[in-house]
DNA sequence: TCTGGGGTCCTAGGACCC
DNA sequence: TCTGGGGTCCTAGGACCC
């Protein structure tokens, strides 16, 4: 029997939501991001006075940008400071990540509403398995957009496909409120042409050792020599692509899942020394750690693994962990692992950020494991 | 114009065990 | 007495995604 898979993504999610309160925005380059300062300022007569990029200074990216501000080349995870260079007269807002919440979990509320098997994929997508409703597809598909507008007023571009992999890409290729329906036999004429880069799990690293070798299509991953590709990606990377330039994926709709790791991690306003800033650093460590301990007990979870993330002020980045003997929630003991794996860590370069990660999670509420049965244990009834 | 914060998965070597 | 063959856990780094 085959599959009917949806992956729905919600039109520039963040800046929709920001354009529901802020109307007067509509038609105009917006971009979000850059943390919680530039909130507009209310003035005397009702009006809003808005923020430009032109105004902004610091370190943060863009989160998101209207289709205006695109069409300026403003994307996301583009610094704020390169957007400025390039659209000064943008308006800036800070990120509202309560709002974005909120939407979100209106949004899969809706969905859930008409079909109820649904992987979440982050705030503003989700996979939706339809193999088992009777309904036809695309009349389900306009119901599906019709209830997420009704619930938030919002858009969203859904692609529905035999499989995750053609659901993903073509969710894309109609987008603002898009609706895209592929089968197999459409691979050649729809997937083909594609940049590699459409594809989920072909980043740009990817793409450019593809490039190199004169890929730069799907189409050209299908005609690829396998060996060829075996030899520059190992084979199992290589098995994937030619599997996907085939538009072949048989994974499951996943419909609940547990977290493998909690983290919190900074950059520094400046770049920070070790010993000349240590009072600071010190401050922002310890912050840290008690923020992720707080985090971890609000979501009811204890981890057994501790790690910190450093970046240099190269860009470098290192890891150190360590595992304790017992799993903790506990900020303090949390700070107290993290400290020990920060002495093993390389600190004449001056710091851009600090992490720290605690994994290994187990539940709070659950019966400590029985971690090993010791062979005393087995055979003491004996 | 220098690159956020929160995640997942994969690879690979070494320790350790049977 | 030049050397097997698994298995799991731990650690570090990297690619990738939203």
């Amino acid at each position: 029997m085959a599959r009917r898979i949806a992956h729905l993504d919600m039109d520039a999610f963040y800046a929709s939501v920001e354009l529901l309160r802020y109307p007067e925005l509509r038609g105009q380059a917006v971009v979000i991001g850059g943390g919680s300062a530039h909130q507009p300022r209310l003035l005397a007569d009702g009006s809003r006075q808005f923020s430009r990029l032109r105004d902004y200074a610091g370190r943060g990216v863009v989160t998101t940008s209207t289709y205006e501000a695109r069409a300026l080349g403003v994307f996301s995870a583009m610094g704020m400071m390169k957007a400025a260079a390039l659209a000064p007269d943008a308006v800036l807002l800070p990120t509202d990540f309560d709002s974005y919440r909120r939407y979100s979990r209106l949004f899969k509320a809706a969905v859930a509403g008409i079909a109820p098997h649904i992987e979440d994929r982050g705030i503003d997508e989700i996979y939706i398995d339809l193999s088992e409703l009777p309904d036809d597809t695309r009349e389900l598909a306009l119901r599906i957009k019709a209830a997420v507008r009704e619930h938030t007023g919002l858009s969203c571009s859904i692609g529905i496909a035999p499989n995750k992999l053609l659901a993903k890409i073509c969710s894309d290729l109609e987008k603002p409120d898009g609706l895209t329906v592929v089968s197999l036999d459409d691979v050649p004429a729809r997937i083909w042409p594609l940049a590699v880069r459409k594809v989920n799990g072909i980043g740009p690293k990817a793409t450019a050792r593809l490039a190199e070798l004169g890929i730069a299509t799907v189409g050209q991953v299908a005609a690829a020599d396998p060996a060829l590709l075996r030899e520059h990606f190992g084979l199992n990377y290589a098995t994937w692509l030619g599997r996907v330039s085939r538009g072949l994926d048989e994974r499951a709709v996943v419909t609940s899942s547990e977290p493998k790791s909690i983290s919190r991690e900074t950059t520094f306003e400046r770049d920070l020394h070790a010993r000349h800033d240590r009072e600071a650093l010190s401050e922002i460590f310890t912050r840290l750690c008690m923020r992720l301990g707080e985090d971890l007990a609000r979501k009811r979870y204890v981890g057994r693994t501790v790690g910190i993330k450093l970046r240099y002020s190269d860009f470098r980045t290192v890891t150190r962990d360590v595992t304790l003997p017992a799993p903790t929630a506990d900020g303090a003991a949390i700070r107290r692992a993290a400290g020990e794996c920060l002495r093993r860590v390389p600190l004449e370069l001056k710091l851009r950020l600090l992490g720290v990660r605690v994994s290994a999670l187990s539940g709070m509420d659950e019966a400590a494991p029985a971690k090993t049965a010791t062979q005393g244990d087995l055979f003491s009834d004996l």
